[in-house]
DNA sequence: CTCACTAGCTAATGCGTATTAATCATGCGC
DNA sequence: GCGCATGATTAATACGCATTAGCTAGTGAG
């Protein structure tokens, strides 16, 4: 309040002859009785490989110290062709306001990864209206300025990218998508993940199971379902077409008659997916609540990911999705892509999650 | 699954001779059949200094944009010593795993704001344990890579901050940091927020406030306690020392007897204020319900801040932080900075937020 | 017809560093 | 004493862009 900022005090000596009165090599270079070049090799550590002797070693590093020489990235990355910058673009904000739909959990990975592997995150936003080369189809240009991108969410439009692609320019997509062939991405083995949650579902003796999801084609939802009907194959169940309930509004679509019908034809457990909204999980367990059931007693319920993250209610049967350690491994196979090498492989695994929706199916007729 | 993922294809030609496969001015320039300066000039759009045919912008412009040209950062900043880009430095992480502790509602008004101002962010990570550049001075050194630095969080050593401000390197701090001159920061006007809450306890007719913080000497607790002082002065109340309850640790030191103790003195109400861990304001709130008192009717609480987000609890009366428009107003600070201009005011205001928990003094004896 | 002058463009240079080829003693074997 | 490998250092150059001092052709004035 009292202390209105100021800025430039005297503090250190003007200047030399460069602009920002910071010492460069050069100055090092003078103090040291060196030339520029050997500066760079000690400072650099490269006396290994051009031997330089100990004595003017130690001359340089002290004229360095006294100096308070510090480096120029700008110089040193522009002169290495390496920016050690790695693009994060996301068509909606970074940040948006709604927590809930936010990419925070992976940025969580993606930060941790991206420092560990020295590099620095240029953040792009598609969304930005006006600011710095925003709005035309160009906007994807520019994330070219890093050494590569790292795209979130599925709005990335398809032709920006491939072009991107095509021009080898370093692309790894968070979440999969397999349209665009040659574009790597990273994503979490749902199929897996939902086998392995109807193998823990048969294991306890359920011999009819349904799974409830919407009525999307995303990739995220197929894949439960793939691994769904998978692990029903594999413990030897019926896996035909009304093992799996599928619909556009699941909120409405299912009934506690629904619910019902399903427990008169012997269906022990249920299972939802786990989407952006979260509907299938939600009106599943709502329809069971209304229909006077609980579980794991009257019937085993079971989500293919994490249920909201709602009050203290008891944990439900499922999987977690990774989404910090997909971050990191997006950031790894981006790396891994800036270097020119190949890129690995693209799913990270769901731990399962045990929980208290889940049990043996209830006797017949108690 | 079974899409491993693949790279370059062939596509695009690969490169010119240019390390980085990313198109240079000087590939712009032969395309549109001018020189690399042509180029510069017209992409810099400083046609009105120096004039160029209109025909030849066209060209310049359709060759950048068939190339997906992107002017290399590190390169821009070497020569004109400016990129348009942004630094956000973060001490611990930008996005830790403890939610409670996000920088996140900053984040989201500065990614706002930058893209309205035309800059992008790089997120510099000081956290990296391992990786490159870590550790030593050259940790904080790195920021020069952008035209200016904006720094989330008191851990940023002192010593590196003040060279970078030394040195004219413009830099905003969020959050109030005084104990460095010159360097610049914004922050949230706490004493005015302060100060109003406690007028509207006043105007209800309270006389006998209490404030309980804990012992910190942050500015943000600092300010709370003289904006609370002012308030109590302008009102004409008793400003003593023991209007204030200071505690090292007010989950256990403060007992439902020492609230007794305070309404049996006359207090009416009691002010908390908000830290990090919002453990005045916990405690208050548990040992009010130990004591089987209810707010408002028993006496009125008020939070220096916003409570942390739990269950749908009534509103609490205190005031916002305005964690967005800080992370925008800091953002417009920095840029002044960089355009060399001087800093502007550094508080932003907390609206006052009307809440159920406080009412009229109760009436001293039913 | 020459000169000054302008519009339109380019050659050249610098920014600060990393890297490589070249220089220069120096000692060694013969 | 003459090459010759070796060790220590430096000159030179590139990195990609911005900037400035020219250079050239054309135009109107004198």
């Amino acid at each position: 309040m009292e202390t209105p900022p100021q800025r430039q005090r005297p503090g250190r000596a003007p200047a030399q002859g460069n602009r920002t009165g910071r010492p460069r090599q050069a100055e090092v270079a003078r103090l040291a009785g060196v030339s520029q070049a050997t500066v760079s090799l000690v400072l650099a550590g490269r006396t290994d490989k051009v031997s330089i002797a100990p004595e003017t070693q130690r001359r340089v590093l002290e004229a360095a110290r006294t100096l308070g020489y510090v480096p120029d990235p700008a110089a040193r990355r522009l002169a290495a062709a390496r920016n050690n910058m790695l693009g994060v673009f996301s068509f909606t904000a970074t940040f948006p306001t709604d927590v809930r739909h936010s990419y925070y959990p992976f940025l969580v990975g993606v930060e941790c990864e991206a420092a560990e592997q020295g590099y620095d995150l240029v953040l792009f936003t598609g969304s930005s209206t006006g600011g710095a080369g925003s709005g035309g189809p160009e906007a994807l240009s520019r994330v070219r300025l890093a050494d590569g991108c790292l795209f979130l969410g599925r709005h990335a439009p398809a032709a920006e990218l491939r072009r991107l692609v095509d021009d080898g320019f370093p692309v790894v997509h968070l979440g999969r998508r397999d349209e665009l062939d040659g574009l790597s991405w990273v994503g979490a083995d749902y199929i897996s993940a939902s086998r392995e949650v109807v193998a823990h579902l048969a294991a306890l003796g359920h011999r009819k199971i349904v799974l409830v999801r919407e009525d999307d084609e995303a990739p995220a939802s197929t894949d439960r379902e793939h691994g769904f009907l998978k692990g029903l194959e594999e413990a030897g169940l019926p896996a035909g077409p009304d093992a799996v309930f599928r619909t556009a509004d699941p909120a409405s679509a299912l009934t506690p008659d629904v619910l019902r019908g399903w427990l008169d034809a012997g269906v022990t457990a249920l299972v939802a997916e786990e989407t952006d909204t979260g509907a299938a999980w939600l009106a599943l367990e709502r329809t069971v609540a209304e229909a006077g059931l609980s579980a794991p007693d009257d019937l085993s319920l079971a989500v293919l990911g994490s249920p909201p993250p709602e009050r203290d209610s008891a944990p439900v049967t499922g999987f977690d999705i990774p989404r910090t350690e997909l971050g990191a491994a997006a950031v790894r196979m981006l790396v891994a892509l800036v270097a020119g090498e190949e890129a690995q492989e693209p799913l990270v695994a769901c731990p399962f999650r045990p929980g208290a929706s889940v049990g043996p199916p209830p006797t017949p007729a108690g």
